[in-house]
DNA sequence: TATGCGATATTCT
DNA sequence: GAATATCGCATAG
């Protein structure tokens, strides 16, 4: 019961809203495989961006760089920010929507070496807390941007492995748009999740 | 806890 | 050409 067993999710198991999806996916598995190496790590934070939300990449329409947003949902939409960092989100809502959902932090489950390498640090708290440095123990790149989640690729989301607990809603972190609206989402209490401490609360 | 700064792709004007 | 960005780290208090 406790112990289940690792499946990739289909894309008819996500939910087509985005707030839905956002909510979903906390618990759930964040996987890339790297040849040899499976990194795996639980889902603990999430962020939703909306249609007409101006926080979202998608607001003023499709660009080159945010064209993956608009894919069918469960597509993975990547960019490079502050001249350091990539961020991960899952394509979300109805096809040609833009909206989509940003994975804020994770708990590693497998390849923890590996990510200890890619981050330059050993403690297990810091490879996953937070977008960017989720995106480096996850060594994501630009390369899969466009990638679909739901296919046979080396980038995919799988099933829970432990029961989820409570979800926490805030409002969303390091935006200056839209910044009052309640669209982060985190397991509750949970010493794998970004912010102070009454963010994790 | 709270600043302050790095380092750069992308978009806007 | 300039402004801005879904941040992380170091350093100070």
């Amino acid at each position: 019961m406790s112990k289940k067993a690792l499946r990739r999710l289909k894309r008819a198991e996500l939910p087509k809203a985005t707030v839905a999806l956002a909510r979903y996916l906390i618990g759930k598995t964040l996987v890339h495989d790297l040849g040899r190496v499976r990194l795996a790590g639980r889902i603990v934070e999430t962020e939703a961006y909306l249609v007409g939300d101006a926080a979202a990449h998608s607001f003023r329409g499709e660009t080159p760089r945010n064209r993956a947003l608009f894919l069918e949902r469960g597509h993975a939409y990547v960019y490079f920010i502050y001249g350091n960092h990539f961020m991960l989100n899952v394509s979300a809502g109805s096809h040609g929507s833009g909206e989509g959902v940003l994975l804020r932090a994770a708990e590693p489950l497998q390849g923890i070496e590996r990510m200890q390498t890619l981050r330059g640090t050993d403690v297990l708290r810091d490879l996953a807390r937070g977008p960017g440095r989720l995106a480096e123990a996850f060594a994501i790149n630009r390369k899969l941007d466009g990638a679909d989640f739901c296919g046979d690729g080396v980038l995919w989301l799988g099933s829970a492995l432990r029961p989820t607990g409570t979800i926490g809603v805030s409002v969303r972190i390091g935006i200056t748009k839209e910044a009052h609206r309640p669209l982060r989402f985190y397991e509750r209490g949970g010493v794998f999740v970004s912010g102070t401490k009454a963010l994790r609360g």
